[in-house]
DNA sequence: CTGAAAGCGCTAACAG
DNA sequence: CTGTTAGCGCTTTCAG
């Protein structure tokens, strides 16, 4: 591979003005520029990046940590962030951390502020201490997708107003007549879906029906998990006529949790999920859901993420400055598909 | 970020020896070496990976090229390379190139050999010619799943036996008594699924049917493109009683397309892909297919990219070694689940 | 067993 | 407008 140094003996002129015509930076004679245009183009000279990047004192990748690319979401997401980041001239490096703080911090210790600029969060089970760290090492942090724009959480942060889409997918059932409805929540009790169960008891509060009332049954963020919790919220309640979930993976499952039961959906059972995967619309039936903007998080994620890592300034100092931004993405919308239905007859 | 320099300084040694007990290299007296570890420690001294990177000659990543990591077979495959990647040191940065040459080249030209030491190419629709040069520049390139192990590319690959997985997915569904079977091609007609298909159309030869008449379609490899495949293909032949489908994508789309014009699977028909990918194992009713060895084949394909790049002696000099090394994974195997069942009676 | 020195390929001041 | 001079942080001979 040619470097720097032999493109600029080739057209006989010194690295520094080839490094000046390779970026557009420093005034260059447009004589020149072209000799060393063709010198590059006669070598096939391309960029060393970690030259550059030692030399630069800054790296050209953004690590995005996830607990596995393999969840059904992430990619999705994966996908919009590394469209975004290469419109800017970085690239994307996937951090698995298998829900695994420890995995998580060996990450960070090794790729953030040196390989990597910045870091990119997307529920990937961080200890926020170690996030702190690598922000006091200078490597900025955003988190991707924080569930309470109401409640920032010390780091900067893109949000997402989880707690309306719960209140959206709420009165959708409402409005179909539904008065008996169990909840689902993908996560532990005080876990990230919170909000989003939330907006779920106050819309059915508004509604005049008794919240605490309400089956609700905690889960894995998975099939499986809206699977299990379905069947068994289904077995001890046989009486409810729609399913809310705070997640599409569980109401996918809570769907095949229903076939399997004999109940048709949404003739027997309604199902309403969060976030408008690319499984939703995939399912049969379809599912109904309340979209959440994914593009729209990701590029302002990455936005955020490249802003905070050209103004050094701004990082925080200490322990003090605890003002870290917030953006705020365009509200959740409901999509109504076909898992989702009038109430049947009768079932009050 | 304190530097090698300053550990250096701190531990009252020459950067030299501060390198040497970094990586156990070179012969270090155990008290300096302890001096040493507690300067590192005390300082929260992290190597610089791009310095590293640019003193040794060679990156500490390797890239991915894919289509679209937002397929759902990409992440599962992502996340294994990544696990062995990460045991070997080494980080996974994701290039999507949409399908599309031109932006695959631009990914090449710019991190291969420089930020990324290797390239593994999944299905990216690549040009050949691009990869070749890429390697000729120094960086390995490894095809990681090639259909056809017979028939080697001439650039290092992952071969799978996709043959076989057609013809394990054919002799399932002729076991069962089907004998009037449509074939869903997830792909164009001299595309990368043709093995698969040749695999089935052997299998229902051999079993004395004639191959040519069975009828088959060309389509995407997406859900929607099964579902418009399979709605098409019973439309215009209502006594299928089976449907073979290259992959599971195709798979799942049929079988909605299936429950669309009102037929039971495998009530009806029976329906089987290929891969196993996890969406196989959560549809309803569960796709019966043929497993292909998805972790074997990324830990394979990483273990050549890496014994590539460690044995650069090896690389082809010119355009004269065609001789490029090949690694078949061990066999697919069927996976029998619910989309298929005994043919139903009196259906011949 | 440890130190000194050179250099990886590039950028960034500053001089001319 | 272009050349000179220093590094960026680390590894790696080669001496001592």
């Amino acid at each position: 591979m040619p470097t720097l140094n032999e493109v600029a003996a080739a057209a006989g002129v010194t690295p520094a003005t080839v490094s000046n015509v390779l970026r557009g930076k420093g005034r260059v004679g447009e004589a020149t520029r072209q000799r060393v245009l063709e010198a590059i183009a006669a070598l096939g000279y391309r960029p060393h990046l970690p030259a550059r990047a030692l030399a630069e004192g800054r790296a050209p990748t953004i690590a995005l940590m996830v607990s596995s690319i393999a969840n059904p979401f992430y990619p999705e997401f994966a996908l919009a962030v590394e469209n975004a980041l290469r419109r800017r001239g970085q690239f994307l490096i996937i951090c698995n951390t298998a829900g695994d703080p420890q995995t998580g911090r060996a990450y960070l210790d090794q790729i953030a502020g040196t390989l990597s600029e910045g870091v990119l969060v997307m529920n990937a089970n961080l200890d926020f201490e170690d996030l702190r760290m690598t922000e006091l090492r200078g490597a900025p942090v955003v988190l991707c997708m924080w569930e309470r724009p109401l409640d920032p959480p010390g780091l900067p942060c893109v949000a997402v107003d989880f707690r309306s889409a719960g209140e959206l997918a709420a009165k959708h059932l409402l409005e179909l007549g539904h008065r008996r409805i169990g909840a689902i929540v993908g996560s532990k009790v005080y876990g990230i879906h919170a909000a989003r169960y939330d907006g779920f008891v106050d819309a059915i509060g508004a509604a005049g029906l008794d919240a605490a009332a309400a089956p609700v049954l905690y889960t894995p963020d998975t099939t499986q998990g809206g699977y299990a919790a379905a069947l068994e919220l289904l077995k001890a309640h046989p009486d409810l006529t729609a399913l809310f979930t705070t997640n599409d993976l569980p109401a996918l499952g809570a769907m095949q949790a229903a076939a399997d039961l004999g109940l048709a959906v949404p003739g027997d059972l309604s199902v309403v999920g969060i976030t408008d995967i690319q499984l939703a619309r995939e399912s049969r039936p379809a599912l109904t859901t309340v979209a959440v903007p994914t593009v729209e998080a990701a590029e302002l994620a990455v936005a955020l993420l490249l802003e905070l890592i050209e103004a050094p300034a701004a990082r925080p100092q200490a322990a003090g400055e605890r003002e870290a931004r917030v953006c705020v993405t365009s509200a959740p919308h409901l999509i109504v598909r076909a898992s989702t239905g009038q109430v049947r007859e009768g079932s009050l």
